[in-house]
DNA sequence: CGGTGCTTGTGAAATTGTTCACGAGTTCCC
DNA sequence: GGGAACTCGTGAACAATTTCACAAGCACCG
């Protein structure tokens, strides 16, 4: 089985695979199997098998999963050499909070600018990365390479920011803010919103109710 | 049909709709179609339509929806009307961003606390948020009715973290660590991790490439 | 009052994702 | 060298989700 298509729910679990090789690495495990990865990542060990198999053939049977190879082989089919530039776009909170991360460059998404409307910030530097207005974004994108745009503005914003990062030519784009972007089809969102998670904690939290409750 | 049970991926989308569904109002639309509810959540206008019919049947056929009825009945079915107070554990820069953030208040999560064991900021206040020592937790649970806790420490402290969470009673946990925690099964996880969405935008940056790229 | 146009609700088909079950290859021990 | 114990890889069964397609119901018009 070729490498030839990776389905969704696989490459949604790679990265968590990924962390737990590493990890069994650093504790100087040499070799692993489909149970202790599936523990790791908590999921079904066949589920483990049946993904890391899209990658191609890299286990070895009675024996498990060679550390070093599995990792190399995980790490390219989510191709983490690369280095992907990203620009955070609103200093609000969380936006503030996204450019002092650390946890990013470490792993391939280096923050190289942020943008935001303010002007009394624009100009400034927040943890090392520079602040930008809007119309700088063209400019960034070509300079630095910038791949993909984090959106973490108010939710009035969020629609022409996505406008501004896709005609500045970011294909890729992960939104904090609360309702949902339009973007042409080249271009990929993904959203992350965390009221909406809550309430989905919510909805269970309300079921699992002795019932009778208020409305 | 009754709202018997409703599946987990129509769970995730309610939040979506019950936010259009705000915004319309708020436009001063009286009713509403699933074509235009599709178009706002970014989905299928089948799979709008699929969805609410698990609530039961609150559309005419030739008319659409009417929008306040089927606000309530959305909100009904997320019981939104309840509040379930959260505590956000780890006052870095995320959980910090977090305890700020006064979106969760307004749609029914009260941040009422939030846990850190830095001696040095125990004691003080962060936007009016207390900050507590872990050991505070069972205390606040039962005093303050928690009910949701947040996991924003670094990764090390996730899974400690969530163990005193469920000792002291909190049945729902966001975990924005980068690992999977393990806990009880009556205890329901949400993980959001910014890394893992950063990577799977990532890995669709890399296919997307001319090929012929370095590893 | 019948026809036309519109939109919901929903079986059924298609697609996607998960789990099972077992053949096949590896190691180790006797 | 043979057998026991182990673990992968994978076809096939199963389950969940999405999409299609169309009958049914409503509103309006002439």
């Amino acid at each position: 089985m070729a490498t030839g298509h990776i389905p969704e729910a696989t490459v949604a679990r790679l990265p968590v695979y990924l962390r737990s090789l590493t990890e069994l690495a650093a504790a100087g495990e040499a070799t692993t199997s489909s149970d202790v990865l599936a523990e790791r990542a908590g999921v079904n060990p066949a589920k483990v098998r049946k993904d890391l198999s899209y990658l191609g053939t890299h286990g070895t049977r009675g024996v498990g999963y060679d550390v070093p190879h599995l990792t190399f082989e995980v790490s390219r089919a989510l191709g983490v050499a690369n280095t992907w530039p990203v620009v955070v776009c609103g200093l609000g909170n969380l936006g503030r909070a996204l450019a002092k991360h650390t946890g990013f460059t470490e792993r391939g998404f280096p923050v190289v600018a942020a943008i935001d409307i303010d002007p009394a910030i624009v100009g400034t530097t927040v943890d090392g990365v520079p602040v930008h207005g809007p119309e700088a974004l063209p400019e960034l994108v070509t300079a630095l390479g910038v791949a993909i745009g984090v959106i973490a503005t108010p939710a009035s914003a969020a629609q022409p920011t996505a406008d501004l990062l896709v005609a500045a030519g970011v294909r890729s784009i992960l939104d904090f803010g609360p309702t949902v972007v339009n973007v042409p089809d080249h271009v990929e969102v993904r959203m992350v919103d965390l009221s909406t998670e809550l309430q989905i904690l919510g909805f269970h939290l309300q079921r699992d109710l002795p019932a009778g409750e208020p409305v």
